[in-house]
DNA sequence: ATTTCGTATGCACTATAATGCATATATTGT
DNA sequence: ACAATATATGCATTATAGTGCATACGAAAT
């Protein structure tokens, strides 16, 4: 599926906030679902704004959304356009460290969360 | 050379507004260099927007420019990141039919240019 | 039933970006 | 030197986006 101008502008729109990208970075790199407690914890930002831009990004038809309980948790859309599979592959070469231990941390409570 | 986030934002900021997609957008599939004029021409925006765009997308580092004469060339900056790379091949795979006319008649008046 | 926890959202405010107009600069032609 | 053409930009205005706070909602625990 081709994707139009007007799709991908509010697809780099989507991208083009820091929050928002880091929530993206993240979840690329992690390979695994995210819950919005989580995202607040490890970028250190407000919970409304967390939803916020979380709300923004699966407006965008980048995340998708399932409720467990009392947690929303939040992945990258899988089925997905060959625009969003560059753009994804252009994401994930983004070098940040901090971000990189933030993701350590990220994956060890994951592994926590299974056992 | 690996960006960083805020480079990377920058990127897509660029990138999030339809004039400057448009630009970009005809920039990849031409192949070749455009001065302002064709581009105001072609899109159909004040002269003004069209300067003031190329601005922005030169400034974020995807546009590299030279001057002729009276004319400004604009054209994809060559020496680019992995990042640009995978943005230069999803932006190339957005379809808009108008667009793809416009392109014709573009290339049309390039080569009346190279006679 | 009430409290607690995780998440979402309406409203007011602030910050950022885009536009229109006028005008400036630079180059070429007369 | 002057007019014409191509491009850039300062300023005021308007439009859009992000933030903070309060509060609402929904699910689980007590």
């Amino acid at each position: 599926m081709k994707p139009n101008l007007q799709h991908s502008i509010t697809i780099f729109k989507a991208l083009s906030e820091i929050t928002r990208l880091k929530i993206i970075w993240l979840l690329i790199n992690m390979d695994s679902k995210i819950c919005v407690s989580e995202i607040i914890e490890v970028l250190n930002e407000p919970q409304y704004n967390v939803s916020r831009h979380l709300r923004i990004l699966s407006k965008a038809g980048i995340l998708d959304e399932v409720k467990e309980g009392k947690w929303v948790y939040y992945f990258i859309k899988t089925t997905d356009s060959e625009f969003m599979q560059h753009i994804k592959e252009a994401v994930s070469t983004i070098s940040e460290k901090e971000m990189t231990i933030e993701i350590q941390r990220c994956k060890q409570r994951l592994l926590e969360r299974k056992n």
